[in-house]
DNA sequence: GTTAGGG
DNA sequence: CCCTAAC
């Protein structure tokens, strides 16, 4: 017996951050939409994009860019002008640190806006030509309809003075949409965003006023920022006014006008009539590419290089942002899977070919918006609950190992792991609230995962193919647990239910470790060294990962306890767990194999077991029995008929004649110990 | 829980 | 390596 010190690992994956653009009527979790084709369908695009960021950033307050360029002020406020033009990378750490993460915490979630306000405040009066070029933008001089989306805005945003003035020079005006048209649009998603704050009191005026409540009572207590986004806008329209005072409108919600919602009303009816015609139209002439030559028609085909580039800013400030003022929220969809498609961030994030599937669905918002004032919460089905999975991780694994191994084994046994997790299929599957979405057909908005407060509680989880779904288990694995980062630092000490590796007799033996029975043990060979798969498939243990970690624990396909509440598939072992890893035989365990029936014969494979394969916990006494016949069969047939790796002929004839003895024996005297046992008990 | 045998 | 009948 070998007896050895372990180290426990807790693995969790590191991705590659990933952002799901998902219309709210999307059904599955299978519904990432197809690149658009054509500037059609891009425009459509791009007007969704942008009501999905308007959308979400309304719902869960949207929270203003840090300045990059003069990010730390001095005490005075004197900034100097290199400052201003350097190009200062905000790197993701500066988001998880200082006033950042005082405003995450939530006791003071106006910080982080109230540090922007002032923060841009000071740039504005220190350098007006800053201040000139975003009130440009602002103002829609660069011929972007929101200002979120300017790139000079953007630039400006950060600090960047000069890519600024740059990306304003090179903007080319959308002369074919004209600003009126830009205007109502953007009203008509507005209009859209405050039915969707469900506020009574959300209402788009005759006159040509909206007065927007604040969204503060909807927001979730632990996201970390109550503002919404037009308040955020209202903060740069009246910079000029105050800087502190904003902060405090801001984080206490008054009601405040907005000049946005200053279009006319008619024109925003007539918009709204053909922009949803257009949706309409599109979805049912999905592959028909002359499309009809209405002004909006004519107006959405604009550039797609513009298109690109406000893509590629919307996905770029999300990312920020919250990564610095969400951080709750981001926890929440750290959660995730190592998914090679889910890399592919840009093609994730244009996925709104089939924008509106729902045509019962449009003729309902048409015949809505005929209709001034009130209209049906279902407009927001058009728009899209965008989810951002920073990453996605492999399943927790445990490994074992003893500390004089090699790194090398150690990569390997990680690999035999995540192998045996993976073999057998992978799926995604969706919490909300800690409780598990499994009808795949609700749409998110059925399903409740439309609204930012919902938003918070969801999470996914990876889980291999062949699970089982067994209702008497639910309640076990359905508690709502709190979806929270998961570092897994302590995966082992967190497991008072005794694994087989707490077991001396199940620990393996490693070939760097001098092993006094490693005559006989099969694990002292080096082909045999493995990953101890029964450790940390335990349900005890499990279930204590699921909750403790609280990420995306990818549920090990022996949990029975997890595994019976995935909605599966392929069920082709409906009541089971996961196959074990195929683990082939080494010479050296063949021979220890060999060895142990020459003595005990061919049917007392549990005496096997114990005599020659004790330590080795993956070997059953049912896997000698399968070995023994495969031994057998190969020692039947040619060389050339052999796979796998090569079993010495000399073996093989050990084997062959030990089957001859022991088939002899047992038609005569099934129970007669062979003479070789006879010696040893002697 | 083991054994044996088919898959 | 899985599954299961038979013991």
């Amino acid at each position: 017996m070998v007896s050895t010190k372990r180290l426990g690992y807790g693995f969790n994956g590191n991705q590659s951050p990933t952002m799901l653009l998902v219309p709210r009527s999307a059904k599955g979790k299978r519904s990432v939409r197809k690149k658009s084709r054509d500037n059609h369908t891009n425009a459509i695009d791009m007007l969704a994009t942008i009501a999905a960021d308007l959308l979400l950033e309304s719902e869960k307050s949207f929270t203003a860019p840090v300045i990059g360029g003069p990010s730390n002020p001095t005490s005075n406020g004197t900034l100097k002008k290199e400052d201003l033009f350097e190009v200062k990378p905000i790197k993701e750490e500066a988001f998880d640190q200082g006033s950042c993460s005082e405003s995450v915490s939530g006791s003071n979630g106006g910080c982080a806006l109230k540090e922007h306000g002032k923060l841009n405040s000071d740039v504005c009066s220190k350098n007006p030509t800053q201040k000139e070029l975003m009130t440009k933008c602002i103002s829609g001089d660069c011929g972007y309809p929101f200002e979120r989306h300017s790139p000079c805005y953007a630039e400006c945003w950060e600090g960047n003075l000069a890519g600024g003035m740059r990306a304003l020079n090179q903007c080319e005006p959308l002369t074919n949409m004209s600003p009126d048209i830009w205007k109502g649009l953007e009203t008509c998603i507005l209009g859209e965003l405050m039915q969707l704050d469900s506020k009574p009191s959300a209402l788009v005026s005759s006159d040509s006023s909206v007065e927007v409540p604040s969204s503060e009572d909807h927001i979730p207590r632990n996201t970390s920022f109550p503002t919404g986004w037009w308040e955020e806008k209202q903060l740069h329209l009246d910079r000029d006014d105050d800087d502190d005072e904003n902060c405090s409108r801001c984080t206490h919600g008054s009601t405040i006008t907005s000049k946005v919602f200053r279009s006319h009303d008619k024109q925003n009816d007539r918009i709204k009539k053909l922009l949803m015609s257009k949706f309409r139209k599109d979805s049912r002439l999905s592959t028909n590419r002359d499309f009809p030559n209405s002004d909006v028609d004519k107006k959405l085909l604009f550039s797609s290089r513009k298109i690109g580039y406000t893509r590629k800013r919307t996905q770029r400030y999300p990312f920020k942002r919250r990564k610095c003022f969400h951080r709750g929220l981001m926890s929440t969809y750290d959660e995730a899977v190592n998914y090679e498609y889910m890399s592919n961030l840009p093609e994730i994030n244009m996925k709104v070919e089939n924008f509106d599937m729902d045509a019962s669905l449009h003729e309902a918002n048409i015949k809505s918006s005929n209709v001034t004032g009130q209209r049906s919460i279902h407009e927001s089905e058009d728009f899209h609950v965008k989810l951002r999975i920073k990453s996605f991780k492999v399943p927790e694994l445990f490994v074992e190992i003893p500390k004089s191994a090699t790194v090398g084994s150690l990569k390997r046994m990680v690999m035999e792991a995540v192998t045996a997790i993976l073999r057998g299929g992978i799926h995604v599957g969706v919490l909300l609230q800690g409780k598990k979405i499994r009808d795949d057909s609700k749409t998110l908005l059925q399903a409740g995962i439309s609204h930012g407060d919902k938003l918070d509680k969801l999470g996914f989880i990876l889980e291999p193919d062949n699970v089982t779904l067994s209702p008497p288990l639910l309640t076990n694995h359905e508690e709502p647990s709190p979806l929270l980062p998961c570092n897994a630092t302590e995966p082992l000490t967190r497991s008072p239910s005794a694994t087989p590796l707490a077991d001396p007799s199940t620990i393996i033996a490693l070939p760097e470790l001098p092993n006094p029975s490693a005559v006989n043990s099969p694990e002292s060979d080096h082909n045999s060294f493995h990953f101890p798969m029964d450790v940390p498939l335990q349900d005890d243990h499990q279930d204590e990962i699921s909750s403790d970690s609280r990420a995306l624990v990818p549920v090990p396909a022996t949990n029975m306890n997890a595994l019976s509440i995935v909605p599966i598939q392929k069920r082709k072992r409906p009541e089971h767990s996961q196959r074990r890893i195929r683990r082939p035989f080494s010479v050296s365990e063949v021979e220890a194999l060999v060895q142990a029936v020459e003595m005990l014969g061919t049917g007392r494979w549990r005496d096997v077991k114990i005599r020659a394969f004790d330590n080795a916990n993956h070997r059953t006494y049912v896997d000698l029995k399968d070995k023994w016949k495969t031994l057998v069969h190969t020692a039947k047939i040619t060389p050339q008929q052999r796979r796998g790796e090569p079993v010495p002929q000399e073996l093989l004839d050990r084997v062959l004649a030990a089957h001859a003895y022991w088939s002899q024996q047992q038609a005569r005297l099934p129970t007669k110990p062979s003479p070789a046992e006879d010696c040893m008990l002697n």
